[in-house]
DNA sequence: CGTAGGCTTGAAAAGCGTCAATAGGAGTGG
DNA sequence: CCACTCCTATTGACGCTTTTCAAGCCTACG
């Protein structure tokens, strides 16, 4: 579905590029040039699936996505979650065959950019070429910390730890404030990203509640009550998100 | 310990990145070029601990090593192993801090490769610069296997998988042949890669060994007995490894 | 007003961890 | 060449975190 080619569109992919790699004015015109065609996606649409050959990456506009991976016995593991001004889909279109799927978390827009495109523009230009190396390294980063998340921390850490990384990205991204964010996601889907049952991530957040770390004004949102405590109880250090030195703290 | 500054050592490096990257005479050349030194490393010596400032990236000559993070309440994950040929500390050199430790498994050489130099060498050749991107990508895709292996399979999956991307990595790598290699890893070691305990591996592998699908002749070899049964008991495919088409499958 | 998807809760089972003791093997020094 | 030591592997018994299974509930939405 084609909506329209709106050139600003791809402000929020500059954005982030340059949020860790100084960008000059012609790098910054030439990501904007790049062609793109808009999609609205609903919730719990594909990007992409496994085993695809994709031939486009994905900037979200806005919306949440996951990326994740199935195993034989039929269980999902959400391996990273998307939010606006990111590109998902590099990975799979850089290497041809998908090694995971893409889905949409909640309804949203996407760009859709020619991964030939994407090639020829870092070809083209070195420095942009360097900011999107940058970022995929943030995002090995990230997948490392999970690794560690999943492997090494129990349950009530783990839930603490992945609600104390939402809480940093979305506020980075200006998608939440201080002490309040909409979370997209349902029990099944945080059990998914944490390698746990549903069931033991309703009982974990129950806890976590109980012991006034965080509220739960409605079921799809997150208020921390206890920041520095919850950091605690999440072994969380802001480290691995490798962010600017000038970035305000939470509190 | 300067050792020597031998121009041929950085031949692995090349042949790494030109295994996924088409990359031309001058191309090569000029990776061959950069600066480096040679330093002998023991079994456990640190090449970078979390939350150094790492300023060079070292490339593997020989011997293996991991890459690890430990949570707060001491316990190790290791995230990735490295052998001959890759890049390690790319990931720390280019983010300034740290996120992650990383340690010989064996003894070893390594090339020390300042992090400027590698930076020039990418912002004035294009197609290096994408090299060192698709195997960036690569990586992230076997985080991601890794993420999901460690939080969705169970124990005796999990061991028979890592068995499995051993021995398809060192192949690969020239480092083993189809059906037999050397593990450099303890029990412990094992553990900490699968999110398990020593004492849970032990169990683990000597259920694989009673099955027949494993032989252990030395507690560090691994020979496997019956490939398709292991790979199918592990939820293995070697899609995520994103290795080239004409690769011989093992058997 | 009915239905579907998600949340909540209980009871029981299972898988894996913990603790502890023993055994084996490689290297070292006398 | 033997005794000693350190590190790793092995095995048993027990306990606990998390899973599984199952049922009921809530709420948004057609």
């Amino acid at each position: 579905m084609q909506l329209q080619t709106n050139s600003s569109s791809l402000q929020p992919l500059v954005d982030k590029l340059a949020y860790r790699t100084a960008l000059g004015a012609e790098d910054r015109a030439a990501i904007l040039a790049l062609p793109f065609t808009v999609r609205m996606m609903e919730r719990g649409q594909f990007i992409v699936r496994e085993r695809d050959i994709a031939t486009n990456s994905c900037l979200m506009l806005s919306g949440y996505s996951v990326r994740s991976k199935m195993t034989a016995t039929g269980n999902r593991q959400i391996v990273a979650i998307h939010m606006k001004g990111e590109l998902v889909d590099l990975q799979n279109s850089m290497l041809k065959v998908a090694d995971h799927s893409v889905q949409m978390l909640t309804p949203g827009r996407i760009a859709v950019i020619p991964r030939d495109e994407i090639i020829r523009l870092t070809l083209d230009r070195p420095m942009v070429a360097h900011a999107m190396w940058i970022d995929t390294l943030v995002d090995a980063s990230i997948l490392r910390e999970w690794v560690a998340n999943v492997g090494r921390r129990d349950a009530r850490t783990r839930v603490a730890h992945i609600l104390c990384e939402f809480a940093v990205r979305l506020r980075v991204g200006g998608l939440a404030t201080n002490t309040h964010y909409e979370l997209p996601m349902t029990q099944d889907q945080l059990a998914d990203a944490t390698g746990l049952t549903a069931v033991h991530i309703n009982r974990t957040l129950k806890g976590l509640e109980k012991e006034g770390l965080i509220e739960r004004p409605n079921p799809r949102a997150v208020s921390i009550g206890d920041w520095r405590k919850l950091a605690e109880v999440g072994d969380f250090d802001t480290n691995y998100l490798h962010l600017r030195e000038n970035e305000p703290a939470l509190h």
